[in-house]
DNA sequence: CTGAAAGCGCTTACAG
DNA sequence: CTGAAAGCGCTTACAG
């Protein structure tokens, strides 16, 4: 393990300064040719590299930007970050991921600034970390179409407005009675998805609405849930991972619709990884897609909506919404005008899960 | 956005130098008691925090390691990364991910040490990259119980022995006509699954091996793989995940398997994420696991095995392995002995993917 | 107990 | 064209 060589070191074989090395080195300011080619060309032997930490110290840029984000698992999560991989990489910046990071420990790491996961992290750094820390940061937001609180810029995937297509596309398809199953109690106020679907199916499915929403938190389906399994935790105290199975969640939604014997003619479920499980259920039941039941899902993520059936998937593009997020970042690293609130456009991935039955 | 506040700042303010303050805030050497109660209130109110990267400068440490991994959509690299952050952070480390980096790139980035995927990468980075620049580097390996020729430590699992285990597991419970369905070619010598599959089954399948080896690279099924569709490509000359669908190149054995009315009474398969595939497709067909297939699966990620029934998985602890092969960058590192080949053990999980047919 | 000094590896204005 | 100097934000040995 040698030494790393640094400009004197240059300096001292060539027989000049620091300040000659640099100059030829970043092509500023003038050195003699001949010189100049001699320093090239020890550089180039002994290998070497300009050291990217003085490099920081010296800009007042670390060239880093970081995706907060807890759950790896989740593909959807990861097409974020290959957006901002991406985008990061054409304006000379590198995407990092750091699965356990807590609040206080950004401080401590090297970056010129942070994309939070969520409207949750983006309100809790908001009123805690981010108050007397000034760390440029951005969020994504899967809210209601409007600005939250928060003085944070986001871009939001509409989740209203996705639904709203969601039930449009399958209602044009000649579909009526529409489950939904998702992942928070029916009563929950947290997902907006839940929130239009009761809004839209209210009036068809009347005093029936709570029996097409197939709620995975309701005993003794939810016990099916129950953590006996061991998942990603990196401390005792923050189990970062484990809440998040969505395709065992959906294989319960499955058994739930199963048992209810419902007449909907198609579901429409929280997420891709969540459908996995809910089609791979039925499917072991003898249920057929789309002959028997159509589906639509939420996410569109590469790789994971390659179920036979194709799913058909709303979709926000999330390389795409993750390439807008750093951009958004950058931006606002490098004191651009930037808007706080941007919609992020969605739309529905051709796909054979759904029939046609008019 | 104000000006981060420096130590300076706070001298100033409380009316003495930069070198009070630091024993101060270091607890290190004498300093008037009243006066460091001062500086700490101070600091406090102005909410300083210690800059990461002048620390990095001071102290020739960054107190980072990078995973290189390229395939983040593989649930097994992300088990192995956690198990990373986990070993990092309790020694003071944070582990990163940066999925688009290349070799001529690691130079530019802030970290001690680096984590190679795979034997491939390791190969590489010795040959190329590593040859002129010293950065500590260990790598995991997916090999044959031998230490490689690159002179960068590794952890191993043994694939000879995984798929020994595996075979004989079958063979315990009465399965004798066992097929393997792999990712490449049956005459490729690049994966030991295969090569340890060929030499255990070759007496038992005699002529008709070939038959039982699920080719999915072979035309005309080979096809229904070809890249028509999206995957994650952040520039047009490296597709960075392309080529890995482990879930379409399991639903492709599947048919292969189906196509060949195989009398096989069990099927070893790739990894998980290519189980998932392969077993969603049998189902379709009417097939039941494990009354009329028994399976068994490499990998054992934690949340993707949770197919119903459970896989029997051939597992070598990703989180485990993870972790093994950071506290060895690590003990590199800081110079402590470390060993340059060890053996990750595998084992078993319990599941019901396989029927006892004794 | 305190503060000026040198240093980490680099940059850049400035006097020669 | 060149090199000494000051500075980025910190640390630590050392003379007071």
């Amino acid at each position: 393990m040698e030494k790393k060589v640094t400009r004197k070191d240059i300096a001292d074989i060539v027989g000049t300064t620091v300040s000659v090395v640099s100059r030829a080195l970043n092509n500023s300011g003038y050195v003699d040719a001949e010189k100049k080619a001699n320093i090239l060309r020890v550089a180039e032997e002994l290998g070497y590299a300009r050291d990217p930490v003085t490099m920081s110290l010296e800009e007042k840029r670390t060239k880093q930007i970081l995706f907060y984000c807890k759950d790896l698992t989740n593909a959807f999560n990861i097409a974020l970050y290959y957006g901002m991989v991406k985008a990061a990489k054409g304006r000379g910046y590198m995407a990092l991921l750091n699965a356990n990071l807590k609040f206080e420990n950004i401080k401590e790491a090297m970056i010129d600034g942070i994309i939070l996961q969520n409207n949750y992290f983006a309100d809790k750094y908001a009123e805690t970390f981010g108050k007397n820390y000034h760390l440029p940061a951005v969020s994504a937001c899967f809210g209601a179409g409007r600005n939250p609180a928060a003085c944070i810029p986001v871009i939001e995937w509409d989740l209203n407005e996705a639904m709203e297509k969601g039930i449009n596309y399958l209602r044009k398809r000649g579909h009526k009675k529409i489950a939904f199953a998702g992942q928070y109690s029916i009563t929950s106020d947290t997902d907006n998805r839940g929130i239009t679907w009761r809004n839209m199916m209210a009036e068809v499915l009347g005093d029936r609405l709570k029996d097409y929403y197939l709620d995975v938190t309701l005993p003794p389906y939810s016990t099916l849930n129950a953590p006996d399994k061991p998942g990603y935790i990196i401390e005792e105290s923050d189990s970062v991972l484990n809440e998040e199975t969505y395709a065992d969640k959906g294989r319960i939604a499955a058994r739930i619709f199963l048992d209810r014997q419902l007449d909907a003619t198609a579901v429409i479920c929280f997420n891709d990884e969540y459908t996995i499980g809910f089609v791979t259920e039925l499917e072991r039941s003898g249920m057929r897609i789309p002959e028997d039941l159509s589906i639509v899902s939420f996410d569109g993520v590469v790789g994971r909506s390659k179920l036979y059936p194709e799913l058909v998937s709303i979709t926000p593009d999330p390389m795409d919404m993750g390439y807008r997020l750093a951009t958004l970042l950058l931006d606002r690293i490098e004191h651009k005008k930037i808007h706080y609130y941007a919609k992020q456009p969605c739309r529905i991935t051709p796909g054979d899960s759904v029939r046609d039955i008019r």
